[in-house]
DNA sequence: CATGAATGAGACTTCATTCAT
DNA sequence: AATGAATGAAGTCTCATTCAT
């Protein structure tokens, strides 16, 4: 009971809004955006189906402040370790190690912002093209710096590179996510980078 | 009116069931599941709203149906044209290939089928998962046959090694389909395999 | 093959009506009449779907021409059954033989028969109001003669009277048809009318 | 204005429950079940479409549950009425002058109740079935006490005399409920208990 | 502010009926 | 005459959203 009320008077104004983000993301990881109801989101956050509405527009509104918010946290954690290293090869292993360790501490979370989301909305949809426009950029401004430096082969076409390595990120998120792989995000990272600056031919002459 | 029967007489027993199929892939790729009616399909594919229950028993059956003919002939067009070539290499150029070739051909159909379908239907998620097992599998034998050969490092995790390779595949969807980027397949399958098997290192020493 | 062959042949015109009939028994007797489906009664029948529609204009005429049919067939064996005895207490001994004889040899059809039916079409409604009436009008008068001759009591309203006289014929349907009472009809008759003329009250001074 | 509003607190929590349940019964009662759409429930009942839902499952359910406590207001309405008399004779009157009251007193419901449901649903009608059985073990309960005492004849089937003490209570409704009958209870039951005790035979040697 | 009962637009599905073969 | 594939009107039920309390 006091802590049923204790809650209550804890979740003040914005936090209110947090609690439901937060019961979103939870609902709309475990059973997608169709087959998620509001009033389930209402329930998981503890709260009344009508409250919801104070806080979020609609359901969309719901959904895409949800996004851009896990968005903003990935990025935040991605930059927070990924500032002092310089080679090329330190980068992308501080990299690969942010995104595998963001993952596996909010399982529920990217699951739903690594989904590439049904075409339920045209506004939505062009958020995220813009988004995975941005991420694209930032892995050609990388490699670019890369040649610059002449740690990164000039011979192959830019934006096929980018798009490999930047997309090969994702590879891990099934296994990680769905699967429970339960690796360490070291090991995970040495192996990305030695495949993509290395790649998988065995070179010994054996 | 000769053309109404001429499409009439040529659309006899099973070919109705295909052109059911061909406005589904048409109507979802575009919508989506949750967002495409029924009657949307049934207009597509110029026929009465009840004829499709004729053919597939309910929206989500004939949605399963619609991803079961399409993998099939997704893997039918990859062992086509995969089947000559020895080195590793060769075979991940040539599945390279097949797999953009594929995507350039049926844009509609992989915008449906390589999406990581919203978890609406348990049946078809486990039907998914098992799908995507199978295809890694794939990959695990391929990887191990050329290390075997001597041509694949075998200083690497080869489930890692694997999720990569297969994944990296996937990293060309996008830019084809949603962005429309008009390539040529053997450019694309050549930087690939490039990366995939050397890196992107320089190692001129330059 | 020919057996099937032989069948068509001699199903000739009229033939077909009196097939669809019976089917349409079986099957409304079944499930209802909306649960019943036309296809389902074209199955049993062993005809396709459209056929029916040659010998009756939709489901509502074909139940109706059933119902017609039937009870047309309840009243000739009626008839047939009752016509030599003379005194009040044969009469109704004959009757009620008659009746669960007939209700006995044809269990599925007096299942729709004496169904009130759902007032699923005023048409309907009405016609089976008149034959309730004409039922009663003849169960009036049937009494009226026997106070005319001095068998039955001259003291009770004679409506109240038919009422009851004519309802309680339809006591033994139930046991009958749905519980499968394998009783001798004539046990049942004297029962009936025994209670009917003399009461169950004991008049042995006992 | 005011008249709505008083309505609206009126019919706090159960009450709507009722309501909806009365529109129940007059729907159903006027055109059956197939025929009565749920949207015609909710009109009646002066409430949105939805609404219902709330209170039952299904269509099928607010059925069942208006049949339920129909039956369990008839045969609270019996016990009410039958409880002083002692003999046989004055407990079938008592007996009928309160079926006959009930009837006239909830025409629609009784239109409903006695309606021998079309098979539309096997769990219904199970329990149809078991309401009928009850019936007939109290009537069969009634009439050995009555053999008990010597008021009844012991030479009768107890089964057949059952059955036609039953289910000649049914004689009225008809008249009563379509026709419009306006008679006094009193009087059918006098009848019914004569007839059924002493017979329509004509025993004063006239 | 918070609530949840009430709402009704909208989607799937059924099935009597039609009509070209 | 017989057929059964095709049709679309109609009905049940869901659920996002509103609003009186």
């Amino acid at each position: 009971m006091s802590g049923k009320a204790e809650d209550r008077s804890s979740k003040k104004k914005k936090e209110k809004r947090q609690l439901i983000l937060e019961a979103a993301v939870q609902e709309f990881a475990r059973k997608g955006y169709h087959n998620t109801r509001m009033e389930e989101i209402a329930q998981t956050a503890g709260i009344g189906k009508g409250t919801i509405y104070e806080y979020f527009e609609s359901k969309l509104k719901l959904f895409q402040a949800m996004m851009e918010d896990s968005l903003k946290a990935y990025f935040i954690s991605l930059e927070e370790k990924g500032q002092k290293p310089v080679t090329m090869e330190q980068r992308l292993t501080k990299l690969v190690e942010a995104h595998i360790s963001f993952c596996q501490a909010n399982k529920e979370l990217t699951r739903v912002v690594f989904w590439d989301p049904e075409a339920f909305d045209s506004e939505l949809r062009d958020w995220t093209v813009s988004i995975r426009a941005e991420k694209l950029q930032r892995t050609i401004d990388l490699l670019k710096e890369g040649i610059d430096r002449g740690e990164v082969r000039s011979d192959l076409d830019i934006r096929i590179m980018s798009e490999i390595v930047l997309h090969t990120l994702g590879a891990f998120w099934y296994p990680l996510i769905v699967e429970g792989w339960n690796v360490d995000p070291g090991v995970i990272a040495r192996h990305y980078t030695e495949i993509i600056m290395n790649g998988i031919k065995n070179n010994t002459g054996n």
